[in-house]
DNA sequence: CACCTTTTGTCGAATATCGGCGTTAGAATC
DNA sequence: GATTCTAACGCCGATATTCGACAAAAGGTG
């Protein structure tokens, strides 16, 4: 039977090591209340485990110096992987985040759920050997997907463009390969986990808006990613604004944000004006090299998401916005954009410290975001708990 | 030395009774993990401070019938007061929320925080006495004001409606003739929480909106209130809708749905067509009487409110929007209009299973948010140690 | 009315934690 | 460079807490 209350356990212990900074013993038994003793005791546990490391000394303060200890980030690993509709891009992290091998490769999400994570099962059997690490250092699993997803079970519910995998159940299938826990979310919810931990650590709440083919948000209010009933919350692409009358979306509706601002609406804008652009990357390129006309209609793009932002600005009331995805490459042009018309029309008080910037976490966001995701599963208490024996020391 | 982490005292095992359900030991025990033995050890210090009762026994399985204890609700009792601009609701409550004396009388909220307070202190005093209770029963309490409030310190912060309330430390001039937890919140916020508490206790995602001279909104997303950065999460009064335009706001800004579809403009419009309305009950009869006039008036604002609550399904993804505020009392027609546009607008996903219903707390939504508010606190394993030694039980 | 089942309180045993003490290790001082 | 001083580390007996078993209690059942 597992221990559900009671106990100071080792794993407990673990929650105020789990930052990476290091603390000496002392500082722990004042944190925790408990004795010095104590304490050495638990720490011999967790040295065991390899999950933290002795990391040199701090300052004496007259006498000897206490012996510092901290996380070791390197002791286990986690798969992070971001899939969207045409690319995956997979790394392996250590439980710091920091990426010890990564790919991107072309991706057919809508050939469905079997191929697509078999190669993802491949991929990362591929990617623990290239950083030469056997299957036991995985602990965790994480995956964004290109839809809405009930997060609780890990199955993609509804989801407009990944046909096949309605309902899928995406952990069960996985954990064939890999027994470890599998945690999978809308992927611009992992990235807006994966943008604050890079970008934005101390800030409760944040939205984070990747624009792109399409438009979506993730949204984070009083330090939680907001998922909404149906795991669809921050889907701003399908708000409609007045810009949009009389434009179809292809969701079936009319005027959507997505269907005006959205990188098929411009580049079909710029082509009718007799420029040469066909994908994402040539309107970026053109954006750079200077063309008025592009730049005109990425910022313009801009203001219609700042329209849409100043609303959410009263909903939400975050202290950061920031914008990512392929178009926000292109420059500061769309964020000027939005900057314009979210200043001008939200509420004074709310504006007064709102931060509209760009991605700080860029193309890394998503499989930052699900390095999280993972790492805060597999370092909680019940993962530790589960958490295999003892193993030899990495890097000695 | 307060224990911070470590050991499983009376008041964690209390958690677990919390919800007012009745347990025997033994589940308490199936529950916790812990011995039998050791629970009754626990049980015997909660009875001591009355704040759990035996409650009959449960259905022998053909032994002797376990002894079920639970909750007693009537140990202690919080403060629940919502104030708004004209009017001041006072509760005092026990801990299951029930109101055991209330008080509601007209207040000037702008004649500024000394005299608003004192007039609070004093109608706390009166209401325990009116109640038979010593005021050391009093464990907490939760205040509601009508404007952003700063929840961690519990300071108004640029109220709009509150002259002199600014930056006002509301807990700590209230806590020197009430030594207990003082929590305060924006009201609208806490009528979420009432709302939620009264009539949707399993749902994690609802919007609270509030209708009457102003138009604000409660959020409560991933099962926690949104309070925001400034804690103006919620202020849906101030977005611009696009029959607005050229409409006024006493805010400055120009088109928000509260100038177009608060009670103000609709009163204004009736008297510009010849009714003969000044106040909200009076605008509320004459709907009730069944004017065209008056009823069209409102599902007009109906459906203003719901384009702005259309936006609102979108970015938070609610599985249930109610409506409250003085006009919702108007009946049916408000939300007809509410549904009317959302309904049609919204992603179909998400308004798949979304219900839009009229406030089932009504009036008492604040009062019993209020309440919550502080039950929460005094509740919280912190309250609990603090809590005073026992006391004689109540209703022998 | 005796027997059976199940709960409950009690009590000794096991376990975990605490706090003091000697040891260790570096810094300051002479 | 040796000595002294300070503070942390680890060991160990003392102590508090929790566990597990047992017997008493309480009601149903035949």
């Amino acid at each position: 039977m597992t221990k559900i209350a009671g106990g100071f356990g080792a794993s407990e212990l673990f929650q105020f090591l789990r930052d990476g900074e290091p603390r000496t013993r002392a500082e722990l038994a004042q944190l925790t209340g408990l004795a010095r003793s104590t304490i050495s005791l638990r720490i011999d546990e967790l040295l065991q485990h390899g999950l933290i490391t002795p990391v040199g000394e701090a300052v004496s303060t007259g006498g000897r110096p206490p012996a510092q200890i901290a996380l070791n980030p390197g002791a286990r690993v986690v798969v992070a992987a971001d899939l969207g509709v045409t690319h995956g891009r997979v790394a392996i992290t250590d439980l710091s985040g920091a990426i010890l091998s990564h790919v991107l490769e072309d991706l057919v999400i809508a050939n469905g759920p079997v191929e697509v994570l078999d190669w993802l099962a491949l991929t990362i059997t591929k990617l623990m050997t290239e950083c030469g690490r056997p299957l036991a250092d995985l602990v965790a699993v994480g995956i964004g997907l290109p839809g809405p997803v009930e997060h609780e079970s890990g199955k993609p519910t509804n989801p407009p463009i990944m046909p096949g995998w309605d309902g899928f159940d995406v952990p069960a299938y996985l954990a064939e390969t890999f027994p470890v826990p599998i945690l999978v979310d809308n992927d611009v919810n992992i990235m807006a986990l994966g943008e604050r931990a890079m970008g934005w650590p101390d800030t409760e709440d944040i939205i984070y808006v990747k624009v792109s083919t399409g438009i979506g948000s993730g949204i984070i209010g009083g330090g939680v990613l907001q998922r909404g009933a149906q795991g669809i919350a921050g889907d701003i692409g399908h708000i409609r604004i007045p810009r949009g009358t009389g434009v179809v979306c292809k969701c079936g509706n009319e005027g959507c944000l997505e269907a005006v601002a959205g990188s098929p609406a411009i580049i079909a804008d710029l082509r009718g004006a007799g420029h040469d652009v066909s994908t994402v990357a040539d309107l970026v390129a053109l954006v750079k090299s200077g063309d008025t006309g592009a730049i005109q209609a990425v910022r313009q793009a801009g203001r219609d998401i700042g329209e849409v932002l100043t609303v959410c600005v009263s909903i939400v009331n975050p202290s950061v916005i920031t914008i990512g995805g392929a178009l926000a490459q292109a420059g500061e042009h769309i964020i000027a954009g939005v900057r314009e018309v979210v200043y001008s029309r939200a509420t004074p008080f709310a504006a007064e410290y709102l931060s509209i910037v760009q991605s700080r976490a860029g193309e890394m966001a998503g499989v930052a975001g699900a390095s999280i995701m993972a790492v805060e599963r597999a370092l909680s208490p019940e993962g530790i708990d589960g958490m295999g024996a003892a193993k030899a020391a990495t890097g000695d």
